[in-house]
DNA sequence: GTTATGATTATTATCGTTAAAAGACAGTCG
DNA sequence: CGACTGTCTTTTAACGATAATAATCATAAC
């Protein structure tokens, strides 16, 4: 049966909401707020009534006392079973339990995580859109990515991708929201470099915010979607690929500096030069951690 | 509970194969050439054996008479209910009872198919990639696709897909087997041309196999499946825009041709011009078959 | 008269179950 | 001895059922 995961997680977060007001307010701004329907904030109102957290009538919803670490539901409780089929697969693919050409086995899959099978059949189906996996009619799925040809494939469209939205970029008037965002981005980098020693792991992920950003300025449904793949495989390998770590990384602020520097000067031939040369980097670390065909 | 459609087609297949032989192969043999599993095929055996259709004992599998019209299987009854969905499901988009932003519910498309919810939603989830569907959490589906936008966004990535392979078409060794299935096109194309009053409808399937086959020179598995997105939109704008479908379609066989002349000359120059050219006129007629934003 | 509430209805998410189909294995036939 | 068969085991495909959640609608409060 579905478990009730959305309340859970909503009323974690009202919680977290209990601010200095004394009154909640109605219905649907909580709903709004939540991001979720007046059902659940309903249910989230009748617990916190009963937990003796507000005094609840109609409109009137008086704060008794402010929320405590008992109060909140555990955070495992708070993830769907969707959710859990995410984690658990990925975390298999990351520690190789589940390796290039690995049968994947639903039925067995479902058991280990403790969800139903449909639910680990419909992420797989998700999934394959990434093609990293791929079924036989009648049988089982199978591990195909990650193999060289997947990241040279992979490199070759990402490439194509980023080099059109960086020109884009470029010919952005300059009243667009999205300069300010590079800025920001920009100053994140410098203030990285400076402290390279030890916030480097933290690239990975301003990595992705870049490169989405620029991949916005192509408005294109298809360029945007095909981040997904690219952030997804580069997630994973960056989980993988842990030598030289530090240097790669600071190597590839450099190169993102030099890139924002040649997109804010609005030079599409600087534009080029310094896209392909951090691409070109980008994919040289993906290959070199892949397994040879 | 699943269906055995999969016997059915198989049974069928089996007694089209019925040939001059007067026994029939091993069951490994079988299998293997009906693309189905031996136990599927003792199935299949077994049923022939009860319809008087063979003697079957051990190794021996003697036939005893040929089968007539009443042997086979119903057609319908062959069909997966996965296969029931889909074909449920485009039928409605077609026929617009599935328009622009209509709701997409789960459990009506289920009842009126004859299918249960799960292979509705397994569809819908699969479906999800073509971009032309999206989900809300939990909450039904919407077709958000087929728009001027979407159109146009589509356009702009195949253009960049297209013009890539077709370049790495012309650059293919003259001892590779595409050259060959170009040939092959290119003479369908000559014939299309001469009997066009009664030909153009073909051009569809003509123009997908051309598109394909440039495509399959870049080795690119990403722009090998974002071909599956253009095909289907294609194939259902053509359900669609029968207007002034004889003189495109005439025009558009007059660009194939060009353009293959020109990836036959190993011409750079020529190759972009004629690729360029015949891509603008099919995302002219693509675009005016969409609605305006 | 607008917005909020309470009650009701519709729809999704997820599970457990079962027939169909695939796959594994030991024994048998040529 | 190697391929084929009969039997048994495992796994997928698909269904129906139910709690959670969203959506609707009439009434009440401001």
């Amino acid at each position: 049966m579905k478990q009730n995961t959305l309340f859970k997680e909503a009323y974690n977060r009202a919680l977290d909401a209990f601010g200095a007001t004394d009154r909640l307010p109605s219905e649907p701004e909580l709903a709004e707020s939540l991001k979720v329907s007046r059902t659940t904030v309903r249910a989230v109102l009748h617990r916190m009534a009963e937990a003796g957290l507000i005094d609840w009538n109609q409109r009137s919803k008086r704060v008794l006392r402010l929320p405590v670490a008992a109060d909140y539901f555990p955070e495992a409780e708070t993830r769907s079973a969707a959710e859990l089929v995410e984690r658990g697969f990925m975390a298999r693919v990351m520690d190789g339990r589940i390796g290039l050409s690995s049968p994947i086995n639903e039925a067995e899959l479902a058991r280990e995580i403790g969800v139903g099978t449909t639910t680990v059949r419909e992420f797989l189906i998700h999934f394959s859109r990434y093609g990293l996996i791929e079924k036989r009619r009648n049988s089982g799925w199978v591990m195909v990515g990650f193999t060289r040809a997947f990241a040279l494939e992979l490199a070759d469209v990402r490439e194509m991708f980023e080099l059109r939205s960086a020109l884009a970029f470029a010919r952005l008037p300059k009243s667009s929201e999205l300069w300010k965002k590079l800025a920001a981005l920009e100053a994140e980098h410098r203030r990285m470099l400076e402290n390279i020693d030890t916030e480097y792991r933290r690239f990975s992920e301003l990595d992705e915010r870049l490169h989405r950003l620029i991949h916005s300025a192509a408005e294109n449904r298809f360029i945007t979607e095909f981040y997904d793949v690219i952030a997804m495989v580069f997630h994973y390998h960056f989980q993988w690929n842990k030598k030289d770590e530090q240097r790669r990384n600071t190597v590839a602020v450099q190169e993102h500096l030099a890139y924002i520097a040649a997109l804010q000067a609005g030079d599409p031939i600087e534009t080029e030069l310094t896209c392909r040369r951090h691409l070109r980097s980008a994919r040289a670390t993906l290959i070199a951690s892949t397994p040879a065909d």
